[in-house]
DNA sequence: AAACTAACGTTTGTGTCGCTAACGAATGTA
DNA sequence: TACATTCGTTAGCGACACAAACGTTAGTTT
């Protein structure tokens, strides 16, 4: 019988059935988690979380920046943004000055501790990435972000929630 | 300008960081978070929801169950199980009977509106994911199920969450 | 038969994540 | 001067993965 290829995973996260192995979306989703928990038990003992690199990175990278831009270049929704800022100014990672020229805005700037500390989560994050694709090849790799990126790009565009803060 | 390669999906979800772009849990946790996006609001016409389907189609093909064996199959915990199952039940699509033989267990059965309602939603979902892969071609989304697989076989077993309710 | 252990369904609660709504303050525009 | 928009901020929703504990019932041990 069709006893070939696809049954390598079987009853690794979907009981068994073929309805479900079809779904991406399922499966996408339980891959998705898995990982998000394997980083965020990575960065606990750092006291540090997801969002935190995200924001030092952009702000490594991109400068200084009012928190709405950051937002926008972090997709990391104003709102929530507040709560990482205050954590990364406690840290000493972050200066948040109000702005002279607006009185609105906060201008947002990463100090050199806050660099030290991008170092390290990158590293812990390198690591757990590593773990995470452990199974695969270089090239598969490589396959796996240039098909994920073309999904995600997809729908990113033709869903209306490309900006995070409309 | 900068015209190489990669720069396809720039800031499409990364602010344009290298950074972040290496980062496959980041890229995993976007595409999920859209697609389940998707997914949820094709089922919200519907009144349906995901684990709605996951239940279901378990109990289509593994037949009746007790909520713990149930539970184990669709991967999703007893105690959010027990909502579903209201859910279904209200609808009518399952039958919650005290099962006789054991006074602790509950055996679930899959009713024929049950049936029909699995169909409505495997309709509804199976073009979602076609959406979702639209971009694909049938070789690369069987490439894309395959290394999704794998990463996902490997933290499914590597990390302690192979069951959903230990 | 009594005592202990374990499985069952259920309730309740935790933490994260993406997202929406509304607010006062400041700024820009008509 | 009136109006609209942008800014940071607070609060809260709903979905999801998950942990802890409880009363009930069953199986096992002494």
């Amino acid at each position: 019988m069709d006893t070939s290829d696809e049954l390598r995973f079987d009853r690794i996260g979907d009981g068994g059935s073929k309805r479900l192995r079809r779904q991406l979306s399922r499966l996408l989703g339980m891959t998705s988690a898995q990982a998000s928990r394997v980083a965020s038990e990575a960065l606990a003992p750092l006291g540090a979380a997801k969002a935190h690199f995200v924001v030092l990175a952009v702000l490594d990278e991109a400068g200084p920046a009012s928190q709405a831009a950051l937002a926008d270049r972090a997709r990391v929704y104003r709102s929530d943004l507040v709560a990482v800022l205050n954590e990364l100014s406690e840290g000493g990672w972050i200066v948040r000055a109000p702005d002279p020229d607006d009185k609105r805005r906060n201008t947002i700037t990463i100090t050199d501790a806050g660099r030290a500390r991008l170092a390290e989560i990158e590293a812990v994050l390198d690591g757990v990435n590593d773990r995470i694709m452990a199974p695969l090849s270089e090239a598969e790799r490589a396959q796996l972000f240039s098909l994920l990126g073309r999904v995600n790009a997809h729908l990113a565009s033709s869903a209306g929630g490309a900006s995070p803060a409309p």
